[in-house]
DNA sequence: TATGAATGAGCCTTCATTCAT
DNA sequence: CATGAATGAAGGCTCATTCAT
C-alpha cells in the first residue's frame, strides 16, 4: 500500500549494528514498552519482520543492544583513566570531572532513565548484569585512585576507600540525573559547576591526611 | 449552579482515599504501566467502573495519588530536623543516619523506584513538582545544618553548602537505590553500614575547619 | 470507527453459550486455524474482547465447544437406544439406520472434518477424549446389541461382536463421509441407500446362527 | 515460440522431483497449514527462493505434489490384484489382508490424515480427484472380487457387490485411523489382528450362498 | 451511584512471497 | 538460476475505557 519504499536494499551485514543502535536510542526516548517495534525498524531503516530475522523478539533486541553498549563502554572506562597520569588527587580531579561531563550528556540521562525506570523492574537480571559491569567497574576504578593515593601517603590511610568511590560516583550520578529533569537554570538548586567543585573539595579535603603537631601521622 | 460548584469544590474529599492508596501502593509495586486498573480498584475494594466516577483515567488517578502523597509528606521533612539539637558534626550525623535508614525501606525504594522510572516520563511536571517539594527540601534542610556549622566555626566556611548537601544525599540515595536493586548481600559492593560511615566520615572530615600553623583556622 | 453497534446488550447468561455455539459452527465450517477470533466474536454478535471475559485463548475457546458437545450427544446416543425395543436385528436396523441418517448430516460431516482434520493433529489429547467419549461409546452400544442378540439365540455366538461393532461402523462412517465430499449422485459410487442396505444385508446375514441339518448348532 | 512451448512442456520434468517429494512428505508429518515453506526447502536441499521458481505458491506446490502421487500411485492398485489367484473367498482374505496390513503403516496414515483433514477442505477438487483414483478404484476391485465370486456361486448372488465392497474398506480404513490415533493398545478398543478376523469372518459368512432345505442355492 | 460486561484500538509476532545480489 | 534478506499483511491477545443495568 504505502509506497514509501518499493525497493529494498540489501544491507545484511549492516543491518544488527544499525537495529542495536536504532533500537536502544529509541527505547531511551520513549522507553521500552512504550515503544512500537515498528518504530525501531523504521529508525533503523527496515521494516518489522526485518527485526524478526536478527532477534528472537523485543526483549531479545533490548538484551542484546544493552551487552553491546555494555562491551563498548567498558573499555572506554577502563581507557579513561590510562591516558592520565599525575599526583592522585590530579587524578581523582581528572575522572570526575570527566564523568560528570558524561554524565550531564543528554544521551547518558536518557539511557539511565530507561535503565533505572523499566529494566530494572522488567528485566532485572539484565539489570544486574549492567550494574555489575557498568556500574560497579566504575566504583571500582575510583576506589582504585583512592587506595593509590592512600599507598602514597597522598590520602589518609583510615578512609573507607571503597564506600567513599561508591557514594561519589552515586552522589554524582544522581545529582545529574536531577539536573536533567528540573533543569539547570532551576533557581533553587546548585548550578552543574558548583556541584563538581564541591564534591572535589570535599573528597580532596576530606582524604587529606591528618597532620597532627609533628608525630602522629596517618 | 451552587450545588454544581460545591459538588466541584468537595470532590476532592468526597473522592475516595482509599482509591489513591490503593493505586499508589500498587503502582509502587507493580509499575505505573504494568499495572491494570482492575487491580487498583480490587485493592480498593470497588469495581473497575468506580475509579472512572472519582478519576478521568488512570493518569489522572497516578496523578491525584502523587498530588496527595506530596501534600502529606511535604511539612515531615522539615519536622525531622526540630527534633534535635546539639553540635553541628551531631546533627549532621542524626540527619544522614535518619535518612540512610529510611532510604532503605521497601516502601521508600518502591516510590522512588516509581518516579524515577515512570513517571519522570510519563508525568514529568508532576515530577518535578515533586523534586521541589520533596528532594529540594531534603537538600535545604542539610544545607542549612552545614551553614549553621559554617557560622558557629564547627566547619570550615570555605566549602559550598548547598553543593555538598546536594550531592551528599544524592550520593546517599543512590546508593540505597542500588543496594536495593543489587542485593545487600552483594559480594562487590560495599556493605550499607560502611556506605554510611564513610560518608559520615568524609563529611566530617572533609568539612572540619582547616588548622594552619598554630592558631588561625577557616 | 464503526456504526455497526453503537450500543450493546447485556446478555452475560446467554454468552458463553453463544460463543461456544458460534464457536464450533465456525470452526467447523473453515477450520480451527483458519479461523478468525473475530469472525467466531462476530458469529455470536460480540466483539473480539468479549471473547476473552470468558476462554482464556482460541484453544480454551475450542476444548470448552468441544467438551460441551460431547456432553450433549452423550445422552442423545445412548438415549437413542433406549426409544427402541425389538428384536436384536430390528434394534440393529434401528440404531444403524439412525446412524446413517445423522452421518449425511452436513453438520455432522463439517464437524468430523474439524475433528480429523486438525485436532487429531494439533490437539491430540482433546481428540482422544471425544474419541473415547464419542466413538468408543458408539461402539459399545452396537456392540452391546449384538452381544444381546448372540445370548437370545438370534445370532450366532462366535462372531466378534466388538470388532464387528467397530467395523460396522466405521465402515458407514467413512462412507458417509466420503459421500459428503464426492457428492452422493456421483456416477461411479453406491448411492446412500443402497450403502446401508448393504450394511444392514451384509450384518445380518452374516450374524444369522448357522443352521446346519439337526446337530451342530453355533 | 516453440522454445517457450517446449520449455512448458517440458517443466514437468525439469522440477525438481526432491521438491515435490519432500513437500509431500513435510506436509504429510506436520500439517499443509503448519509448515513452512522454508523447512520444505531445507527438506529439498534448496533454498525457500528456488521453491518460487517452480511453483507459483505454496498451495501450487501441494497440488503438484498430489497430482504426482495419484500418477504414480494410479496404476499400482490394479496391479496388487493381479498378483493372486484362488477362490473367490481366498481372494476376498488376501485383499483386504494386504489392505489392512499397508493401512497401518505410519506412512499411509499420514497421507490419509493430510487428505482427509486438509486437502478435503483447502483444496476440494484435488480432493476428488483423488478419491476418484485412488479410493473408488479400490472399491471396484474389491467389487470385481465379489461379483466373480456371486457369478462363480461361491457368494450368494442377492448381495449388493458394491455397496459391501465400498461398505468393507470404508470400514477398514477408519479403523485403521482410529487405531493410528487412540493407539493400538488403548484396553477400550478391539486390537488390530481381531478387526481384521471379524471383517473377514463377516463378509465371507454374511456373503455365504444361503442354503435352503436341500439343494437351492442362492 | 456502583457494577462489571462489552468494546476496540494497539502491538508483538509469524510467515508466504518478493526481489536485490 | 539460486540465494536468503526484506517485506508486510494478518491474527491472537491485552487492557483502558465506556455504558447498560
Amino acid at each position: 500500500m504505502r509506497l514509501k519504499k518499493l525497493k529494498w536494499e540489501r544491507k545484511a551485514e549492516e543491518r544488527p549494528g544499525a537495529l542495536l543502535h536504532a533500537a536502544l536510542d529509541v527505547f531511551c526516548r520513549q522507553g521500552y514498552r512504550a515503544t512500537r517495534l515498528e518504530v525501531v525498524a523504521d529508525a533503523a531503516g527496515v521494516s518489522k519482520g526485518t527485526v524478526y530475522r536478527y532477534f528472537r523478539n523485543k526483549e531479545d533486541l533490548l538484551k542484546q543492544a544493552l551487552e553491546e553498549r555494555v562491551r563498548i563502554k567498558l573499555g572506554a572506562t577502563e581507557a579513561a583513566l590510562q591516558e592520565f597520569s599525575g599526583a592522585p588527587a590530579e587524578k581523582l580531579r581528572f575522572i570526575l570531572t570527566g564523568y560528570w561531563t558524561r554524565a550531564q550528556e543528554a544521551d547518558f540521562m536518557r539511557f539511565h532513565r530507561l535503565m533505572f525506570g523499566e529494566i530494572a523492574r522488567e528485566l532485572p537480571l539484565l539489570f544486574q548484569y549492567w550494574i555489575q559491569n557498568g556500574t560497579v567497574r566504575g566504583w571500582k576504578l575510583l576506589e582504585g585512585i583512592i587506595r593509590e593515593g592512600q599507598e602514597s601517603g597522598a590520602f589518609r590511610k583510615n578512609a573507607d576507600a571503597q564506600g567513599v568511590a561508591q557514594f561519589a560516583l552515586s552522589g554524582l550520578f544522581h545529582q545529574a540525573y536531577l539536573q536533567a529533569h528540573i533543569g539547570t537554570k532551576n533557581r533553587s538548586a546548585c548550578p552543574p559547576d558548583r556541584i563538581l567543585q564541591s564534591v572535589l573539595d570535599l573528597l580532596i579535603t576530606g582524604l587529606k591526611p591528618i597532620k597532627l603537631a609533628g608525630k602522629k601521622h596517618d
